[in-house]
RNA sequence: GGAGAGAUGGGUGAGUGGCUGAAACCAGCAGUUUGCUAAACUGCCGUACCUCUAAAGGGUACCGGGGGUUCGAAUCCCCCUCUCUCCGCCA
């Protein structure tokens, strides 16, 4: 959530950023937002003296019935009646205002960083770099999906019949291949000073907000209603919420933490042609990292971030691409926002298998993270967070470009998670 | 699922209607003392909003959340949530 202060004070350029990021209407919500918030401070206010009043008529009639005075304190007594009227007055003005305040507040996306480039689609994202030459196969190479059943590695039909589309079971060298990818991923993290996390993949209401999933994505999260949780689309939810409400001691950052967990989506209304085989899952697996930094370092932590996915693929020899996402593209929450693509030489097309984001103060403002800054002032942390990596795709790309008549040969670094090197 | 207990500041923990935003202790910060360390002593030490300001200051709200009683509530009443203990069930 955009900070009411910052609104206020930086306008023109919340505006701008707003329209940067192809929101409609920009001008005029703000406006509104604006308007709320400068009634239910005058109101605050008004409510504010009447309150100082009413404790002061208190305490002047406690005085009173001490001393014995009961005449005198009947006399006070009776003005206090107005001022509560008008104190339950104000407060149900005040409480209805916050509301649409609130309302209004959580429906702005976070505003672009200055590096971001203008445009409203996909196409319009930038190319930051290529790493790799893309595979040469032969006109007879398969596809991921088509792979996976000549060596029964895993299996669609099967998940179908225990749950439904997008929920694939993995087996024999295919589920091996899952955990060592796992393992290598959390292995790496660990290295580059990540602390490893296992987080509950049920979260509650109030983490589902803070992260910025609710309340504007639910329909993304499977929710479980009879207790009122939902499954994680991420694992950026439970682990940055850990810090939720907190006062971080400056010597503690930056926060470094990873963590494996599956990850659910509903995807509702995006199920069509191109999501065939791995391409688009309801459940998946996933290592994330997540940063929690001061704001003056938090871009060097993104740039940290983005080397430590870069190195991942490139250990796992897989040609990829870095985008800097344009305004349009970029996430709700995001400031700015790199995703990792790698290329599917047998799809012939790139899949996105990391997206590395600095929110900057946007989820902190909601989760109330904090930290003392070096003037002894209590200010709002940056969240950052990035898939390191996600797996469904990376198999896909794993598959696809290393198959050979023999057997599908492994990349080097995974041939002693694996226990084996060609499937 | 059944029965009971509880939720107070970074921590422990007092506080059952009136200068209590909250004792005390611990931790933390700044000093004094000190050959060094330790100890002792003094002061400071929650968050948010508003106001004022050079700074200080002032006001309001907050003792799990919401509502109520009262001139006045951390303290009394109601509802909700969560935690703990015992029993049951169980990986």
């Amino acid at each position: 959530m955009l900070q009411i202060a910052v609104i206020r004070e930086q306008t023109d350029q919340v505006i701008a950023g707003l329209l940067k990021k192809n929101y409609k209407n920009a001008a005029a919500e703000v406006a509104a937002v604006l308007d709320l918030d400068q009634r239910r401070r005058a109101i605050q206010a008004e409510h504010d003296e009447v309150q100082a009043r009413a404790n002061a008529l208190a305490r002047e009639i406690g005085g009173l019935m001490k001393s014995g005075d009961k005449a005198g304190a009947e006399t006070l007594k009776s003005e206090t009646a107005e001022l509560k009227n008008k104190a339950k007055q104000h407060q149900e003005e005040l409480s209805s205002l916050e509301e649409s305040l609130q309302a209004a507040l959580v429906k702005l996306p976070n505003t672009p960083h200055a590096s971001v480039p203008e445009g409203k689609t996909p196409e319009d994202n930038e190319v930051v770099l290529e790493h790799g030459s893309i595979p040469n196969l032969p006109e007879a190479a398969l596809p991921h999906w088509e792979l996976i059943k000549k060596y029964d590695i895993i299996d669609f039909e099967l998940g179908n019949k225990i749950t439904g589309a997008g929920f694939p079971v993995y087996k024999n060298k295919g589920a091996r291949l899952q955990r060592a990818l796992i393992n290598f991923f959390l292995d790496e993290a660990t290295k580059a000073g990540y602390a490893e996390v296992q987080p509950p993949i049920l979260v509650n209401e109030a983490s589902g907000y803070g992260t910025g999933q609710l309340p504007d994505k639910d329909g993304q999260m499977y929710h479980a209603t009879a207790d009122n949780y939902y499954l994680i689309p991420t694992a950026e939810v439970p682990i940055t919420n850990m810090y939720r409400d907190e006062i971080i001691p400056r010597e503690q950052l930056p926060i470094k933490n990873a963590g494996y967990t599956p990850c659910f989506r509903r995807e509702a209304g995006s199920w069509g042609a191109d999501v065939r085989g791995l391409n688009r899952l309801h459940q998946f697996d996933k290592v994330e990292i997540v940063q929690i930094q001061e704001p003056e370092k938090s871009y060097e932590a993104l740039e940290q971030m983005s080397q430590h996915i870069q190195g991942l693929l490139q250990k796992l020899e897989l040609p990829y691409r870095v985008l800097r996402l344009c305004g349009g593209d970029m996430s709700f929450t995001s400031a700015i926002t790199y995703d990792m693509e790698v290329y599917s030489a047998a799809q012939k097309r790139w899949l996105e298998v990391s997206s590395c984001s600095n929110f900057e103060t946007y989820q902190a403002n909601r989760l109330k993270l904090r930290y003392k800054g070096e003037n002894g002032k209590t200010q709002l942390l940056h969240t950052l967070n990035g898939s390191a990596l996600a797996l469904p795709r990376i198999v896909a790309a794993i598959l696809e470009n290393n198959q050979t008549p023999e057997g599908i040969n492994l990349p080097q670094v995974l041939h002693s998670y694996c226990g084996f090197d060609r499937i």
